[in-house]
DNA sequence: GGATTTGTTCATTTTTTATTGAACAGATGC
DNA sequence: GCATCTGTTCAATAAAAAATGAACAAATCC
């Protein structure tokens, strides 16, 4: 007998994977619909387009436009050619270091970035004559080079 | 002519710093209030009672008391002596390893057990028969030892 | 004892954030 | 051309989270 894909759904499952990639996206700050979408691809057996997410979470379609758009943009899914017409299909991007490199590339640096930014816009302005001032200034900036020096190496570890 | 400290307040820089914090612990998923807080002890070169921080920062008493709790959980403030019968004086922790120590183990750490807990539930009920779902389930533990064990690696890193 | 000071709790209000759904744009097929 | 299908945008609404402030407890002082 030759190995076939067992393509039975187990509803049960998939909702508690959509339940917890719910509350796990809602540590990193984004939106519980963003989480049942990436918990749906993530347990789904086949790629799901637009309207089919719309139709088994029970979301807008707006909510899954906005979602999709903030998944492609963390890279954490992939996009297939469909069979059908122009009509796109999603599937999960399984790769711990993909959505680890996302997360740190879209949400992380940039407020490393403003930090940066604030931080020498604070020392330019006020500090020159005050030590415990500057002292705490000087700290805040190593706190934030520090981070900086450790995301690459946090990515690296999440990779292996 | 002896060092003397310089006791003045910089009311500017104070303020930049507690907006600073206030931006900052919003990425760790706590309320503004709380980054005011710490942001305000952070910079303030004497430690403040709970009325000063009410008067200072123009937030109420009910929010000013929780967002002590919150961040004396985190141990990212310490309880200082202070002269006037019982009141007590907060200064803040600048140890970076103590705040990232504080999160970890308030914040990360039972997230990470309850994860643990529902991938096991999950595992449990529904999935012998299915090669796919094992895989999957597999995967998403693994994704959560390794993130379980990159934590202390982080908190070492950040504690130099 | 009672008046005062200090701090907490928690139901209500305010603010912020996410979701909806209708209007729109572009592409496809007829 | 126009009808249909797919997806996006964004103003309005709903839901979630934070802040308020009044009521309360507990300690201190007289």
């Amino acid at each position: 007998m030759p190995d076939k894909v067992n393509l039975e759904v187990n509803e049960k499952l998939e909702g508690q994977v959509q339940d917890f990639f719910a509350e796990a996206v809602k540590v990193l700050g984004l939106p519980k619909s963003v989480g049942e979408i990436y918990g749906l691809l993530y347990i789904s057996k086949i790629s799901l387009s637009l309207d089919c997410l719309v139709e088994r979470l029970g979301i807008s379609k707006g909510s899954a436009s906005q979602g999709l758009k903030m998944l492609r943009v963390l890279g954490a899914i992939k996009e297939v050619e469909g069979v059908e017409g122009r009509k796109i299909f999603y599937e999960a991007d399984v790769q711990l270091k993909s959505l680890v490199g996302g997360f740190i590339r879209e949400e992380v640096r940039p407020h490393l970035q403003s930090a940066k930014d604030k931080i020498s816009m604070m020392h330019g302005e006020n500090v020159e004559d005050d030590e415990f001032y500057a002292e705490r200034l000087d700290k805040l900036n190593k706190w934030r080079k520090q981070a900086s020096l450790v995301l690459p190496i946090l990515q690296k570890l999440l990779a292996i």
